[in-house]
DNA sequence: ATATTTAGATACCAATCGGTATCTTTGCGT
DNA sequence: ACGCAAAGATACCGATTGGTATCTAAATAT
């Protein structure tokens, strides 16, 4: 019994690649196996079934995407910087083979919209998660007189999200960086014109 | 042998709606002689695959959409009410049953975009046809004396269309119109900046 | 009216699906 | 050193997958 947390940290990693690549129904337990090297007799007993990984995955993918653009917002010193470290975040999902397959929140979206399945929940859960975070930076930038006071917080951070996921999608399909480019150059100077 | 050419319309009818809200790889052939009352007989009749019955129902995803969205641009008279006659589709996608599931673009586009299948062609396809049009718009508007002449009409498309896109992943996530209404204010309020 | 296409139904195929029961091996506590 | 508990492998389950071969029935051509 090889480290127990390791291995469970082993599937998640690996099944949310495939996941987040192939999705999530079109992903099979097989597969993962595969991916893993283990068998299926050790991933039932980490995991109670294929619906439950699927979530936890998501939930890991989740946990870290906002810890890591956490840091970089953390890190910029006030508003316009905060919102061009979230933008410069978004463009490296082209890029990074961390997320390969692209942005776990679009991805759940799309294949899970239609359903009620906790995977939408947990979707549903993440985006409200970068909803509120966007918008706390904005309401920060007003506190802290970087942002015009009457800005709509809760509006720029829906055009924020709505581009950048779009810009994402175009992207990938393309198989090049014009869209993102594109749509992170029309959001800098959407953050310039709110700026103080 | 009741009329082929129906039989066929009914197939492709229900399969890309089927495919359109469940996903390609998530609907089964038995899914689909659920839904059209036929069997699997009669379906391979008519496709000689899965793949090629996912690939044909795009495409008459995709003609259905250009078709009606063509009609309303052509009915509009100058560059800022097609504008709005292309943003009053989109918004309808949430509403209208015809296209249950969302816009077809972004789902097969989120599907297929990580393989090399002829689906990822054919939403390739679709996201070129979709752009042009846009761009075409803006050409004739800046022809006409309706948009200003420095405008890149190529980057205003990849603008719409993203945060179009991004507006209904939204919108259908949060099972409501406030992302999708608050995209299309801010695409009015772009529009309105470039037009004469 | 009859023969010929042909649309569609039926019955099957091997492969794979998610899931489980059971067996073997490994590491830890004593 | 030994025993026990837990990790992981093996072998299976019924159901479903995409696909095909064959049969029946309906429409058309003669």
């Amino acid at each position: 019994m090889r480290n127990a947390e390791t291995t469970k940290q082993l599937i998640l990693k690996e099944s949310a690649n495939l996941f987040n690549t192939q999705g999530y129904k079109a992903t099979s337990i097989s597969d993962i196996t595969k991916a893993t090297g283990l068998t299926k007799g050790a991933i039932y007993r980490h995991f109670e079934s294929k619906g439950h990984l699927e979530k936890q995955a998501l939930r890991s993918l989740g946990k870290l995407m906002f810890t890591e653009l956490g840091e970089k917002i953390k890190l910029a010193p006030n508003f316009q910087s905060k919102m061009e470290a979230t933008f410069a975040f978004f463009e490296e999902y082209m890029h990074t083979p961390l997320y390969k397959g692209g942005c776990p929140l679009m991805n759940a979206a799309v294949e899970a919209d239609d359903t009620n399945s906790p995977l939408r929940q947990q979707t549903y859960n993440m985006l409200a998660q970068l909803k509120a975070s966007l918008q706390k930076i904005t309401e920060n930038g007003i506190k802290n007189g970087q942002v015009r006071p009457e800005t709509d917080s809760v509006f720029y951070a829906t055009i924020f999200i709505a581009t950048l996921e779009g810009g994402i999608m175009m992207s990938k399909l393309e198989r090049n960086d014009d869209a993102i480019t594109k749509t992170i150059q029309h959001l800098k100077k959407l953050v310039e014109e709110i700026s103080i």
